[in-house]
RNA sequence: GCCGGAGUGGCGAAAUUGGUAUACGCACCAGACUCAAAAUCUGGCGAACUUCACUGUUCAUGUCGGUUCGAGUCCGACCUCCGGCACCA
């Protein structure tokens, strides 16, 4: 090793090292226990950023502590390469989309590995390439086989900036999930994958992953799941043999319904209008509504506006009579897109009601289950004369009911349920609301559909033996219109697999988000040419056990590849529901907007982004890794500070330092057998140390607090310079204690400056490196050294802090007792006072109570 | 509006089951080295009061209250900030 530390040197050497040794290829065969890291793998804009170096630099530090533990590592890494920003650069720069992409995956790739994040290159994926979106098409071909993809015309998420449809989770909150336009709807003709098939498993593994995944994502999935019970309740119409279906949660305030109402879109508006007077105005209505939601998106907040039909419904409870509305408020996407109104119930049904005044009928009265035990039913009967100043929503006791009135809400509704369902009018049911996801992208940058259309046989799948559908190579891409393919004679123009007519090719491309449902099985099987992946393979290392990645994905990536697992599972390729173990959702990095003290997410167009090669070049990949593991823990917001990698350069340097001035006494093997050694009270104070921290940081990565694992190395480091000993001179024991605190401390300090540690570790006299096959590294704790040999137990008089007193492990309690009441301070303090009792917590603290 | 999460020094933060609050780092201050600066090293660093000094005392984890011998941690109310969802019947 060098005198000075040079992290460029290091870093180049030990890069380079690990390369030619392939170090991080992960082998099957490999008998030890298998342990998956796994980051989401990016997007290849073409440069890395702060946030890319975060989510890498944790995974990093776990995948290198389990490779010390002696686990067998997979960690791999491929590019999510499909998708809108390489389409954009071609139709502003009219650049290729593919050599765009491969020069942007060429130069991050470079920027990868000068970071020393140690990935298995030799997996790697890229989703753009033919030899992984043929297994796309594929995935396809078998949900469309099992009916679970479909194509209909349905009102779409359409983002005018893309010239694209989205999904709902892509155009959640009105607004693309990429470009941050304002998404309007549009009606077309689209490919859905039947997500809603497996709404219920969504919500019901939850219980299988709850332990290893963040609550706030699991509650965010579910609420996108949006499970609700209820129950559907077909509504008569007078003068006709139609009905109208209903969907309520709150079957129990049915005698309260003083309206049935109907969404703008409902298709049994037409029918039910048939010849009356006011369907043009419902007509122009509806078309009003719709017009609304075509320009203003999902975000609106609009005031509730409706019409009555003069359409008479009737309830099936009472038998009374209801008038049909129709109105802006009622989706058509959920539910049955019809709704009967209890105003007394239900906010917006009493928003709307006091809007148009309908009637408002109390059929709920407010009541707790302690006063429905104190009292019988009969005589709690609330006042239903009196005006409702505001709809009461919650549970109570069911009056102006008929027979149901007096039952509990919890019961009415199972029982009205039951009753509905006897006499076919209804039954109990779940709804979600979840929609299938849309698939179809009007785009070239994303796998064909392999459908074909045929004059003669309608849709055929492309045959499974003549996938890939490949993206041709002469697009134009104009920016206009429709989707580069369809500019393709030689791409559109195909003959039928099954008749040989001449037909037509599908134009969609598939969502990106397809390619990213699936990807981390490809890494264990990359080359592949018959299946996606083997499924020995996938039963060796999956599921994933520790997955990293922003928590923006929460409702994206993260559902879709749950489905898609559950859909792999169904195929038989896999025996398991859920894919991952363990997921973190790291924090933001931040960095201060110039000239004033806001923290905001580096981003090109805030100007405030940190370009890692410039961290690397000024000091060093392990430092600027150190650093940004150290700052915060991992899930909060990481404040980028200049100075703070500095500091982490200045621990480096200390460490270097430290080891430089051992380094030839250590290497020269002198040392002694411990047993025969004499420590010295320091030298037995830093063993103890040196335990005490391999235990901590041992238990930090079980939890991922790298940051106060870094620190624990510190405080190490810290305790070592104090001993102060002189290499020249020093003892056999105190050149064993150094030792045992210099390896500690190199080796637990590869997860998070891998550079430095091989190095150090090399001038700690060891050949070969940190990672040599069948050899556990990772430092054990003597659980004896790291517990507390001495406790200095601190003694309260009335809960104040007043005294010490040093005892050893296993200190009786009367032994405790004694020396506190011994004590010079508090005998003074008591001075002759009464001691109501005295508190002793075994090893930990005394309290002294007077009075 | 509804649902989550969080409030600890100038800053990022730490703190087993309630048991020495402020570890570690950044910034800052002082000293050493230097002609000087940088780097490095050493020391200091919550607030107020107290002592010539050693020291000592009191207060302090968003606010108010509660439980407890003892509360950053538990309970209740409130305030502030952040995030998610937003007519889901």
């Amino acid at each position: 090793m060098d005198e000075k530390y040079f992290p460029e040197q290091i870093e180049q050497k030990w890069q380079q090292r690990w390369n030619e040794s392939g170090a991080f290829e992960a082998k099957e065969e490999d008998p030890r226990e298998k342990f998956y890291a796994l980051e989401m793998l990016p997007y290849p804009s073409g440069f890395l950023h702060m946030g890319h170096v975060r989510n890498y630099s944790i995974g990093d530090a776990l995948a290198w502590f389990k490779r010390l533990q002696g686990f067998n590592v997979l960690h791999p890494i491929g590019w999510d390469s499909f998708g809108q920003p390489a389409e954009q650069a071609a139709i502003k720069r009219g650049v290729n989309p593919r050599d765009w992409t491969e020069q942007n995956i060429k130069h991050m790739r470079g920027q990868l590995q000068r970071l020393g994040i140690s990935y298995d290159w030799s997996r790697e994926i890229a989703a753009h390439r033919p030899d992984y979106y043929k297994w796309d098409q594929w995935f396809f071909l078998k949900m469309l086989e099992r009916g679970l993809a479909y194509k209909k015309t349905s009102q779409v998420n359409w983002c005018p900036k893309e010239e694209t449809v989205l999904s709902n989770e892509q155009s959640s909150g009105g607004i693309c999930w990429r470009c941050g336009a304002k998404v309007e709807k549009r009606d077309l003709e689209q490919w859905f994958l039947r997500i809603t098939d497996y709404a219920e498993q969504l919500v019901a593994d939850i219980k299988q992953i709850e332990a290893g995944w963040p609550e706030k994502v699991l509650k965010r999935q579910s609420d996108w799941v949006g499970r609700s019970e209820g129950a559907y309740v077909n509504f008569g119409v007078k003068d006709s043999d139609k009905k109208i279906r209903v969907f309520t949660t709150r079957i129990d305030t049915i005698y309260g319904a003083t309206a049935v109402i109907l969404s703008p879109e409902h298709p049994l508006l037409n029918e039910l209008l048939e010849g009356s007077a006011l369907k043009p105005d419902v007509d122009a209505f509806a078309e009003k509504i719709k017009q609304q939601r075509a320009t203003r998106g999902d975000e609106a907040e609009e005031e509730k506006e409706g019409l009555n039909t003069g359409v008479i419904a009737i309830n099936p409870f009472s038998g009374e009579t209801v008038p049909v509305w129709v109105a802006n408020y009622v989706l058509m996407e959920y539910g049955t897109g019809a709704v009967m109104s209890v105003p007394a119930h239900d906010e917006r049904d009493f928003e709307f009601a006091q809007k148009y005044s309908l009637p408002i009928r109390q059929v709920i009265g407010p009541i707790t289950h302690e006063e429905i035990k104190a009292e019988p039913v009969e005589t709690v009967a609330g006042d239903a004369s009196a005006e409702m100043r505001e709809s009461y929503t919650g549970y109570g006791v069911l009056i102006n009911s008929g027979e149901w009135g007096g039952k509990l809400s919890e019961v009415a509704m199972k029982d009205m349920a039951e009753h509905a369902k006897l006499n076919g009018f209804g039954e109990a049911a779940v709804t979600y609301r979840i929609r299938d996801w849309g698939v179809s992208r009007q785009r070239f940058w994303g796998a064909p559909v392999p459908v074909i259309y045929c004059p003669n046989c309608g849709m055929v799948p492309v045959p499974y033996d003549q996938l890939p559908v490949m993206l041709p190579n002469n697009a134009a891409f104009t920016g206009t219109g429709e989707s580069p393919l369809a500019g393709v004679p030689e791409f559109v123009n195909t003959n039928c697999p099954n008749c040989d007519a001449p037909a037509r090719r599908e134009t969609d491309t598939m969502d990106t988000f397809v390619d990213s449902s699936w990807y981390f099985f490809r890494y264990l099987d990359p080359r592949n040419e018959d299946a996606p992946f083997d499924t020995n393979l996938a039963k060796h290392w999956m599921p994933v056990d520790q997955y990293i990645g922003g928590d923006s994905h929460a409702v994206m990536h993260l559902i879709y590849t749950r489905f898609w697992t559950k859909f792999m599972r169904d195929l038989g390729m896999i025996d398991f529901d859920e894919p991952v173990k363990r997921l973190l959702t790291q924090g933001m990095v931040t960095n201060r907007i110039e000239g004033t003290d806001e923290w905001k997410a580096m981003s090109k167009s805030l100007g405030n982004g940190v370009d890692p090669d410039q961290m690397i070049a000024a000091f060093g990949a392990d430092a600027t890794r150190l650093f940004v593991l150290f700052a915060a823990p991992v899930e909060n917001e990481l404040r980028w500070s200049e100075t703070g990698t500095e500091g982490a350069v200045r621990f480096l340097r200390r460490l270097y330092t430290m080891v430089w001035r051992w380094h030839e006494r250590l290497s020269s093997g002198s040392g002694g057998d411990m047993p025969t050694l004499e420590f010295s009270e320091s030298a037995r104070s830093l063993r103890r140390k040196t335990h005490q921290t391999i235990a901590k940081i041992t238990s930090d990565f079980d939890g991922l607090h790298f940051n106060t694992s870094v620190a624990a190395l510190m405080e190490l480091l810290n305790q070592l310079t104090d001993f102060n000993a002189d290499p020249a001179t020093a003892s056999d024991a105190d050149v064993f204690a150094v030792r045992e605190a210099l390896e500690a401390i190199v080796i637990m300090l590869a997860p998070f400056a891998p550079h430095a540690a091989e190095e150090m570790f090399e001038g700690l006299g060891h050949t070969g490196g940190l990672l040599q096959a069948g050899t556990r590294r990772w430092p054990v704790a003597d659980p004896e050294l790291a517990a507390r040999d001495e406790l200095e137990i601190p003694i309260q008089v009335n809960g104040k802090l007043r005294s010490r007193v040093i005892a050893s492990p296993g200190v009786t309690e009367d032994e405790l007792r004694e020396s506190a009441l011994a004590d010079e301070r508090v005998r003074a303090l008591i001075n002759g006072r009464e001691v109501v009792k005295v508190i002793v917590v075994p090893e930990r603290l005394v309290n002294v109570v007077i009075r």
